[in-house]
DNA sequence: GCAGTTACTTGAGGTTGTCAAGCATTGAGG
DNA sequence: CCTCAATGCTTGACAACCTCAAGTAACTGC
């Protein structure tokens, strides 16, 4: 709303249109899932659980406690989207796969996702070429670990 | 991690990179905010908060419950970063305001936003520029108020 | 002045987040 | 083999957020 012609209003505006945009997305996320009936760290799950996962993967991938996992799961699973399975060779893990609806609600999710993502109705293809680069640039600096 | 030479799977990756990034300044976001020892929300508010305005229209900025600003102001407040005031005129209306320690935070917060945001810190100034004008055109479309 | 709307608060109920403690299993060393 | 530390998951306590429904006070229109 108000760009300035200094180096660092510049750095300040882009930050906050990137911050604009972030918001846009996650907002653009939940209304998604909530179409689907899922909070967002239940959609989260799903889409994460492309291929089954130890519950710790799950984690590490969220970011946050195990015992959160738990709960998540427990929700999922109530439902009939997740099912916890032994894995050979260590009973301490529960893998978490997909059900056969589990599969069909992450596929409809994600479409959905795609869908509604504003840089898809409002960019065009060379556009978003452009767009690509730079945030794979942003993207892979030190944190990419999964 | 699976780039395709197809039209479906060029959207799909340019949103999943989006995502990417979302996810990654949202982390960026609340590592900072915890640093100062602030949940997101609060945060949030703190930033929305650069002039005073009504719990009413914070709500809206929010996308929430008003309810739910009470919850939030008590806490800043409680914290001294927040002062609830009358508006002259009507009495229904309580106006937040940022305390002294609540501008002073609130500079500081948002500085170091600033500063951690993967787009500052892996981007040079003319790939900005770019990011900035393919990010307005995304940000502009319908979604714009306030 | 009366009815309807608006601004904020309160309380109930659910999801998510942390941390600490517990249980079972695994793996490494003596 | 046995002990002991580390690992994977669950549970329980507690805080923050979120929504919805209900309540109070104050404004607005008639």
């Amino acid at each position: 709303m108000t760009p300035r012609s200094t180096a660092l209003g510049e750095a300040r505006d882009t930050a906050a249109l990137l911050m604009a945009v972030t918001e846009r997305t996650r907002r653009n996320f939940e209304d998604v899932a909530a179409t689907f009936d899922l909070t967002p760290q239940q959609a989260r799950a799903l889409l994460a659980l492309e291929s089954a996962a130890p519950m710790r993967a799950l984690a590490d991938h969220m970011h946050c406690d195990a015992s959160n996992i738990t709960g998540i799961a427990d929700r999922l699973e109530s439902r009939g989207f997740v099912a916890r399975a032994a894995r050979d060779g260590d009973r301490r893990v529960k893998m978490l796969a997909l059900t056969a609806d589990g599969k069909k609600l992450r596929s409809a999710l994600e479409a959905a996702i795609v869908d509604a993502s504003p840089v898809m109705t409002a960019l065009d293809s060379k556009e978003r070429a452009t767009l690509r680069a730079l945030l794979a640039k942003a993207a892979i600096t030190e944190g990419s670990r999964t």
